[in-house]
RNA sequence: GGCCCCAUCGUCUAGAGGCCUAGGACACCACCCUCUCAAGGUGGCGACACGGGUUCGAAUCCCGUUGGGGCUGCCA
C-alpha cells in the first residue's frame, strides 16, 4: 500500500474477443481492492491493435462488467486516445539513447538463433544485431529497446514475493512497430504513468513482461527528467481448465456472456469469482459486503485455480433459492416472457454448431400467463440451478398439448400396462373432486390404493399425460394450476393416443 | 531449449512450527424425508508430491528432485 494515498487501479482488457472470466476476475480483484481500501478503479481498453480490435467487444467489456455489478469509477479510457502521450514518449526515449532503430525480419532472427543454438549458446530471441549500427529510424524499422546485460530487474510482487529476472535472458525488445505504433509493454507503461497508476493487478501472465515494464519505468523517469514511482506489482494466480490448463477462448467456455445467457445469477457469478485464488475465510457464500471488507492482496493464494462449473452452479441454486419469489419472477422474466427493448438470452451461440445455447421460449408468447406463472413460481425456484432451466419446467402450461417427451412416454405409459385402468380413473374422479392441491392429493392417493400401488409409482402416468415428463414440478400443484378441464382433456387425449385393449 | 511461477482430498480452499489422528465447500456414495424431480437432513469416501536438512517438534522454514503451468510475436 501507497502510504496514505487513495490507490488508483487499472483493469486493462484488450477488446479481442468476448469477455473472458479470467478478466472478470482480475476485475473482480481489482476492484474489491479499490472498495475494501478506498481509491478509484480505472477502466482502460488497450485497443493499438488496430487488427483484432473491434466495437462490439468494447460494448461487451462494459455491460459485463455492469451486469457484474463491479462498474469502474472512470473510463473507460482509450487507449489509442493516449496517442499523443506514447509519441512524446518515444521521442524522449530516443533522445536518450533508449531505444535503437532495427531492420531484422523475424526469418533472420530466427536464423541466428538457431546457429547460436547449434554453436551450443542456448541464449534465445534477438541478439541485439542493430543494436550498434546507429540506424536512422524510418518507415518499417522498429524501436528496439536496449536491455542491459548484466545483473537483474527485481520485480517486488504482491502476491508473489520478489521475484529476479536477469537481464542476460532479456532481449532487447521492441517497443515501437515499424509504422510507429506503441506496443504492449511501452504503452501500457506511459499509461500508468500518465493516470498515475498505484497498483497494477493482473493475471500471472503477464509476470514475465513485468521486468521490461519496470525498465522502461525507469528509463522514462531519467529521459523525462522525472522521478514517478513505480506502481506495485500483483500477479494473480492463473484460472485453468480441467487438464490444468491455461483457460482458452477457443477451447474453453470462458466467456461471461454465456453465463449470463444460461441464467447465472451476477452476484452468484461474482462470489464463485471471488474463491478462484482467494478466501474469505471460513464461509464461502457471502454478500458481496463482507468479502470486499475481508479481501486482502496477501491472502491471494499462488497457486492456479480451475474454474469449476458444478460449484458456480451450486453456489447459483443457493443464491436462486435465496430470492424472494417476485425477486425470483423478476430475474427470470427474460427466459420465460422477453421483452424486445430489454436484455434477453438467445444472443449467443455454440462457436463451433452455430446452435443458440439457450434454447428459445418454446411457447407461443400470446399463451403466456404471468398469473399462471406466478402461482407456480414458488416450487419452480426451489428447482432449478440456473435461470434457462426454468421454460422447461412450466411449459405444459404455456404449450396447447402437453409437450410428451417420449421417454417419458414409453417408460410410464407405454410400458405400464396398468397405466390405462389409471388414467381411466384419474378422469373420471378428477370430473368430480374439488379442484385444489390437497384434493387432487387425496383422491389420487384413493387410485392408487385401489390400484394396489404407491403414489409415487401412480402418478407418474397422470404427470405424463399432462405434464410430458416424468420429472418436473410437484404434480397436484400443476394440476390445480392448469385447470380441471385441461387436465382431463390432456388424460383423455393421452388414452386415445394408446393402442386399444388386448 | 532459455527465463519465471507453482505444489494440502478429484476440485476450490483453511492452515502463517506444537490447537492437525489436517478443517470446510463442490463433486461422488449411502441412508432419511418425499406424489416425480429437486431441495433439505445424517453419515461415508478422500490430501500435506518425493528426498534431504533445521528444530525438542514441520503441511507450515531451507535445499534438492519430480511434476505441472506461464512467457519466450513489429498480440495484449
Amino acid at each position: 500500500m501507497t502510504d496514505a494515498v487513495a490507490p488508483r487501479v487499472r483493469f486493462a482488457p484488450s477488446p479481442t474477443g468476448y469477455f473472458h472470466v479470467g478478466s472478470a476476475r482480475a476485475a473482480l480483484f481489482n476492484w474489491f481492492f479499490v472498495r475494501r481500501w478506498g481509491g478509484t478503479l480505472v477502466l482502460r481498453i488497450e485497443d493499438t491493435d488496430e487488427a483484432r480490435n473491434r466495437p462490439e467487444w468494447t460494448e461487451g467489456i462494459i455491460s459485463a462488467l455492469a451486469w457484474l455489478g463491479m462498474a469502474p469509477d472512470e473510463g473507460p479510457h482509450f487507449q489509442s486516445a493516449q496517442d499523443e502521450a506514447h509519441r512524446a514518449a518515444i521521442e524522449a526515449l530516443w533522445e536518450a539513447g533508449a531505444l535503437y532503430a532495427c531492420a531484422c525480419i523475424r526469418e533472420e532472427i530466427d536464423a541466428r538463433v538457431k546457429t547460436r543454438a547449434a554453436a551450443g549458446d542456448p541464449t534465445p530471441g534477438y541478439d541485439g544485431h542493430c543494436r550498434d549500427l546507429g540506424l536512422a529510424r524510418g518507415e518499417g524499422r522498429a524501436l528496439r529497446f536496449r536491455t542491459p546485460d548484466e545483473g537483474s530487474v527485481r520485480v517486488d510482487d504482491l502476491v508473489r514475493g520478489e521475484v529476479d529476472f536477469p537481464l542476460r535472458a532479456l532481449e532487447d525488445f521492441i517497443c515501437v512497430r515499424g509504422d510507429g505504433k506503441p506496443l504492449f509493454a511501452l504503452a501500457n507503461a506511459v499509461d500508468d504513468r500518465t493516470m498515475t497508476i498505484s497498483h497494477v493487478i493482473r493475471g500471472e501472465d503477464l509476470l514475465p513482461t513485468t521486468p521490461r515494464q519496470v525498465l522502461l519505468w525507469g528509463a522514462l523517469n531519467r529521459a523525462e527528467g522525472r522521478d514517478l514511482a513505480l506502481p506495485a506489482y500483483a500477479h494473480l494466480p492463473l484460472l485453468v481448465n480441467e487438464q490444468g490448463k491455461k483457460l482458452s477462448k477457443r477451447r474453453d467456455p470462458v466467456a461471461v456472456e454465456l453465463y449470463r445467457e444460461q441464467g447465472y445469477l451476477p452476484d452468484a457469478f461474482r462470489n464463485y469469482l471471488a474463491l478462484l485464488g482467494w478466501s474469505p475465510g471460513d464461509e464461502e457464500i457471502l454478500p458481496v459486503s463482507t468479502l470486499v471488507e475481508r479481501f486482502r492482496l496477501d491472502d491471494v493464494q499462488k497457486s492456479p485455480a480451475f474454474f469449476d462449473v458444478k460449484k458456480l452452479s451450486h453456489f447459483n441454486g443457493v443464491y436462486i433459492r435465496a430470492l424472494s419469489v417476485s425477486e425470483f419472477i423478476d430475474a427470470t422474466r427474460p427466459w420465460v416472457d422477453p421483452a424486445p427493448d430489454e436484455w434477453a438470452p438467445g444472443g449467443w451461440r455454440d462457436p463451433d454448431t452455430d446452435e443458440p445455447v439457450v434454447s428459445p421460449v418454446p411457447w407461443a408468447p400470446a399463451r403466456y400467463d404471468a398469473a399462471r406463472f406466478g402461482e407456480v413460481a414458488a416450487v419452480t425456484q426451489e428447482r432449478v440451478t440456473v435461470l434457462s432451466e426454468v421454460p422447461a419446467l412450466v411449459d405444459f402450461l404455456f404449450q396447447e398439448e402437453a409437450p410428451i417427451d417420449e421417454t417419458s412416454w414409453q417408460k410410464a405409459i407405454a410400458g405400464d400396462e396398468a397405466a390405462p385402468a389409471i388414467l381411466a380413473a384419474a378422469l373420471a374422479a378428477y370430473a368430480e373432486c374439488p379442484w385444489d392441491k390437497d384434493a387432487l392429493h387425496s383422491v389420487t392417493l384413493e387410485i392408487a390404493e385401489a390400484a394396489g400401488r404407491k403414489l409415487g409409482k401412480a402418478q407418474a402416468p397422470i404427470r405424463v399425460a399432462v405434464m410430458g415428463r416424468t420429472a418436473g414440478l410437484p404434480l397436484f400443484d400443476s394440476l390445480a394450476v392448469l385447470g380441471r378441464d385441461e387436465t382431463r382433456r390432456r388424460i383423455e387425449a393421452a388414452l386415445a393416443r394408446l393402442p386399444p385393449a388386448a
